[in-house]
DNA sequence: CTGAAAGCGCTAACAC
DNA sequence: GTGTTAGCGCTTTCAG
């Protein structure tokens, strides 16, 4: 490091590179933009300056003389951190790898209300968003759209003129878990709604009614429960005591843990009177004894994939399919004997 | 919403609103900045153009113009997002009520190194930065610190010119539990290391030594293991056949988790004859039966408060204290009897 | 109270 | 190859 100490705060600028290397500012541009026309001379002159001075070039300026700002909006649901984590990291190393940097913002109930998240959005003029909401408005989507901005919903499947989305098939999960357990003469499955995702419950849903549906039978077993772990878990403690499904799906980890404690205080065994399946996979369900089994939804690839369609979308590639689903697995662990 | 619709993609700039209103740019930066000196009617013209218009200041230009960006970087450590996520719920929320947005920058050991993050947010010209890393690189904060720029660190005691710390005692607190423990006769006592946060480690080390050293005892046993979840778990298992501890002190919650898993597993029984203590706290210690008893690290006000003290300094308020101590409390549940 | 004009730091034609 | 210059969209003196 033998660099010149500059006076207080002064960031150095263009002006000051080229006056140092003894050119012309367009000539530092060019430098520092890799052009390839610059004589090798002249690049070392400009080279030596720049980190003599330890000049960085100022982004903003380069956004604004640019119009474009190399760096995407992220808007993902508050606290949700376990699994949303995942995603984000995902993203945030395709992100890199493009030089993209990420403006965060959460969606908190009630508090944040995504209109105002639009408007900063579009205030600091990403060049995309990702999106990753169980339930997007329409309103705050065509907000967006009206700017022009591309788009990528995660977990959602839409698509349109601006719009991709990348998601897993849940509807799908669901039906072939049902499917297998219906064959197997298993037919009293319960569904725990997920407040916090509609739309996936939606999903999850629907996978059970056409598994049931093709067996002839009905399915309306949704257990409807509060918010959180720990009324979740005081609800199905209740409900339990009069209701003894043989398989529960749940959503979140973080339910599936609920309903596993909840059944076993209550005397049920597990899995031998009521096999349990989650849908998300964090670490902790193999850290829970008996293990949960669940589907693995591949969420650092949900955000790397994004990442990577958004890029594509503002280098105006084509895009062979904007709706992209990813595969999930099984994974079985200890809350299930059937699989 | 009463929008004409623009043609495609164009922004609306200052002039457009300038001259559908029929007042000069000034004045319309005038209004959008909430100065009071501009005149009733003028001031209604414009909002009307405004909003007939959609119009939306660019906060590119705006940063140029004021060599300010209103926008804050954030480095994270990958993975661990279950703690963290509440950190960054915090400083969102707070980041929110003082207009400043979030770059999200995460430190994923190799693959990333710091300094190439260090040098995305220099460019990106934010206003200030947090951190929050176990062990921040002095080389990276002076790079930071020679562009002035003001940083808080989470979970690390520092500060100097430009540097603020927000953190907890985490000697204290294990010094206090080892203390407790001692009193009680309990001296087996055992420190599982943490890779990933040395920082932490050594500060819980050094709380354990002082508490025996007051006690007249010599305390050195570490245990030191592999990194993740399932190296660890089957580290321990095997560490746990000829080492059996009377209380393990663990830092995450999924090392806690492991040495639950792998105590029990070993027929040891939790907490009559190992008793164990977590020092983060999630919502998954309390799903572990039995609930893992833990010091609960307030997270969310660690990322809040960190916030907080970044606004003040970013408005040059005099700062009283720039080494912000939290209190954190013990939680007892099932893994401990003498709590 | 409002308008004109000079930057903020950089890029991209367009000259030379 | 390299320099000149006109913006990018906004804020802020400084006049009027």
């Amino acid at each position: 490091m033998t660099q010149t100490n500059r006076k207080k705060s002064r960031r150095v600028t263009i002006y000051e590179v080229a006056k140092e290397a003894d050119v012309s500012l367009a000539t530092v541009s060019r430098v520092i933009n890799g052009s390839e026309v610059v004589k090798e001379p002249t690049r070392r002159k400009v080279e030596d300056a720049i980190s003599r001075l330890g000049y960085k070039p100022n982004a903003i300026a380069q956004g604004l003389a640019l119009s474009k700002t190399t760096s995407v909006g992220l808007i993902v649901p508050e606290a949700s951190f376990s699994y949303v984590g995942q995603v984000i990291n995902g993203l945030l190393d395709v992100a890199k790898i493009y030089k993209y940097n990420i403006m965060l913002h959460t969606i908190n109930e009630g508090i944040t209300d995504v209109e105002s998240i639009v408007d900063d959005v579009i205030k600091s003029r990403v060049d995309g968003v990702i999106v990753y909401s169980d339930r997007i408005t329409d309103r705050s989507i065509s907000l967006l759209r009206q700017y022009n901005i591309p788009i990528v919903v995660i977990s959602n499947r839409v698509s349109s003129d601006n719009i991709c989305s990348v998601f897993v098939d849940i509807e799908k999960a669901i039906y072939e878990l049902c499917s297998k357990y219906l064959s197997n003469g298993i037919s009293d499955i319960a569904v725990v709604g997920d407040h916090r995702n509609i739309n996936t419950t939606s999903m999850m849903l629907e996978g059970a009614r056409r598994a049931f549906k093709e067996h002839d039978l009905k399915f309306d077993n949704e257990i409807r429960k509060p918010k959180n772990y720990h009324t979740t878990f005081h609800y199905l403690k209740d409900y339990f005591l009069d209701h003894k499904h043989q398989l529960v799906i749940a959503n979140r980890d973080s339910q599936a843990m609920a309903v596993l404690n909840a059944a076993r205080e209550n005397g049920i065994r597990v899995p031998d009177e009521m096999e349990i399946v989650g849908v998300i996979d964090t670490k902790y369900n193999s850290m829970m004894r008996p293990q949960i089994s669940s589907f693995s939804i591949p969420s650092y690839d949900l955000g790397a994939v994004s990442m990577r369609l958004l890029t594509k979308m503002l280098d105006a590639e084509e895009i062979a399919d904007k709706e992209k689903c990813l595969k999930y697995l099984f994974t079985n662990r200890q809350t299930t004997k059937i699989y």
